[in-house]
DNA sequence: ATTATATATGAACATATGATCATATGAATA
DNA sequence: TATTCATATGATCATATGTTCATATATAAT
């Protein structure tokens, strides 16, 4: 509060804070956003994520293919699952995982363009 | 390693393992993707950034369009230059700061579909 | 019914994170 | 060159996060 007087004084360029405060998207948008990008903060989300995109995969598997325990990766899937990330349906003892949509692939690439270039 | 002895005789699907894993990118990649959607999953930088997709900004402008310090502005500035999502220019005291490449905007575009859908 | 198996969950702990405050830097101006 | 201003940085602290271990649940098999 204090800071934004005196800065209003003397740095600020007016219009542009006007213009771009009105283009930012709400609080809750930005909020949900960086929850989903936080789920895919992280190497053994990533991990899980990358492999579902082959094919569904049990616990159990997903353990395996990404070196983790799965009690870890329970604990990981339960996240992803809140988001949205993932679906799964039951086959006796087994859950098997698959992705929920077809916005991760798409987010995998661009993140992966970035990351490799 | 105890677990995946004693998975490997009960529930692991061996074939499928083997596939997913020879599909699986490197640790390091997958390091790298996670810092990448890491950065990207804090409401602080969604706003900078997403406030960068319109024009340039002084850490200033910055601070007041998003209701932040300009400290904590600037350190979250920090973050993004590391990972290369931002750039910036000095023009006498005042630093502006723009986005460094383009896969932003197309990494919010697929994040905005999934949260608003 | 009892036991085994696949997964889920809760508690605990170490580490990471983000904000704040104080201070430092670097450039313009008096 | 002394001061002011815009930004950067370091220390600190409260909170969040991810793993592990122990335990619980749910299904299948005996």
């Amino acid at each position: 509060m204090v800071e934004l007087d005196r800065c209003e004084i003397n740095c600020i360029h007016d219009e542009a804070v006007k213009a771009v405060k009105e283009a930012l998207f709400s609080e809750d948008i930005a909020i949900s956003l960086a929850e989903l990008f936080k789920a895919l903060g992280d190497p053994t989300r990533v991990k899980i994520l990358f492999s579902l995109m082959t094919r569904e995969l049990c616990v159990c598997d997903l353990a395996a293919v990404i070196g983790a325990s799965e009690s870890a990766v329970s604990h990981q899937l339960k996240i992803l699952r809140t988001l949205r990330l993932v679906k799964f349906r039951r086959e006796g003892k087994i859950m098997f995982y698959s992705l929920d949509d077809d916005h991760i692939e798409k987010l995998f690439a661009q993140g992966l363009e970035h990351v490799t270039e």
